[in-house]
DNA sequence: TGTTATACCGACCATTGGTCTACAATTCAA
DNA sequence: TTGAATTGTAGACCAATGGTCGGTATAACA
């Protein structure tokens, strides 16, 4: 094979996107590290030269998910023409929004994505992403604690419980599509109004009134998901 | 090797037991088949007569756990002596000391079992144990929801978050272990702090009074994990 | 220019989950 | 009691996997 040399960051990023496609569509545990290094068209010793192990890039890949989720979020838990309540519901909103965004392959590919393989996958970006947006939670939670919008005694918790209705969108999604009938129109169905749930969840351990929380934009899933097949019916027809 | 031939039932309970023991200490991806088999001391082929994969076996450990945390508790949702809360307060102790109870070996290796590696099994049990559960929940919810006990337009949906919430815990005890000090004391605070936690949610979440939900005894985790370790301290010293 | 550091290659390795053939132990009909 | 079918067991074998290693080409810098 030619030698061919990159800028080290370029090629490390190159990987990783080629992991990324190869994770999301087949699973951590079934794209093997031959797979990836075979879609990166690079051998198996510039791999390690760049990541220590599968484990690692599978780390990495979680930690950049995470990042390019955080961007322009940062500012909210600061921004003085919102209240505790339009700071939390912004970046509900925002984090969820960078969550469809920065993975449209996945939102695409609905049915393949949300398998049991890909569990230590998603588990790990949730975790990454969680380590980043649970300290801005918990300050607004607690600026609105101590304001009185909200009434809770543990911050920490409710802010662990809102990481959790986002990591269980999986596990909902999956159910609709595993159990049955692979229907993405009820796959949808079924997470809309699961989030519509959260959202009244929310408020009531919140102690405020009904509606407070606003997650969801409705249709926005389903807008993402249309564009992007229309976009791969485009590439393939 | 010495050709020993057991009662069929008795070999593959016997598959299961090493299998549990060694998936619990060393996580699912880490304990390879040669381990269990070894462990169990018998040869590939007598393991591959009762599974058809590793997979199979994991997921045949994951049903037994899912059994013997049901048994005792399907007549709860009929007992008639019994209100809707009451008998989801009944459901939700029952399954909690189910849980600790069926996998007390978990709960004394309180600081290896809560670790990544171990999000595969975890999952599986809850997926199992999950199914199972979730009907009576549902069931119950229901009545609640029908004679005015319970506010929700969504029984599924909180049988749900209830299951997410028993899962949870994994994630919580995780972050206070590997976040830092492994003390264990520190952990025990944590989930019980939780669970309180818990509790306020769900009965906010179903429109009760503060205080409605009764999830947890107090002190039961660290009843029997002293009782455990004093019993490991014994055989050891 | 020479030399050190970096990016890269690909043969090789141990281990893994899984298959297959052979054979021993049981079961049970004749 | 015999003997064929079934069930249980052993272990050699397999392809594929994640990972290592010695070596080489390119870049960076003196």
């Amino acid at each position: 094979m030619p030698r061919v040399i990159k800028h080290p960051e370029l090629r490390r990023e190159e990987l990783l996107d080629h992991a990324q496609a190869l994770f999301l569509t087949q699973g951590y545990d079934r794209a093997s590290l031959n797979d990836v290094i075979a879609s990166a068209g690079i051998s198996k010793g510039a791999f390690y030269h760049y990541f220590a192990s599968k484990e690692a890039l599978l780390e990495a890949l979680a930690d950049r998910f995470a990042k390019q989720a955080m961007a322009g979020v940062q500012h909210i838990s600061g921004d003085p023409g919102l209240d505790s309540l339009g700071r939390l519901n912004s970046l509900l909103a925002q984090s969820r929004r960078a969550k469809i965004d920065t993975a449209p392959e996945a939102w695409a590919l609905f049915e393949t994505i949300f398998r049991p393989e890909n569990l230590v996958l998603f588990h790990r970006i949730n975790l990454a992403a969680s380590a980043s947006f649970t300290p801005l939670l918990v300050r607004i939670i607690r600026q609105g604690v101590e304001d009185g919008t909200f009434k809770t005694f543990d911050p920490e918790g409710v802010a662990d419980i809102v990481m959790q209705f986002g990591m269980a969108t999986h596990d909902v999604v999956a159910k609709a599509i595993n159990g049955g009938d692979a229907d993405m129109e009820v796959a949808i169905e079924a997470l809309e109004r699961r989030v519509r749930l959260y959202e009244i969840a929310l408020d009531r351990i919140l102690g405020l009134p009904d509606g407070s929380i606003r997650i969801s934009e409705a249709g926005y899933v389903r807008a993402v998901m249309t564009a992007r097949r229309r976009q791969d019916a485009g590439k393939i027809g």
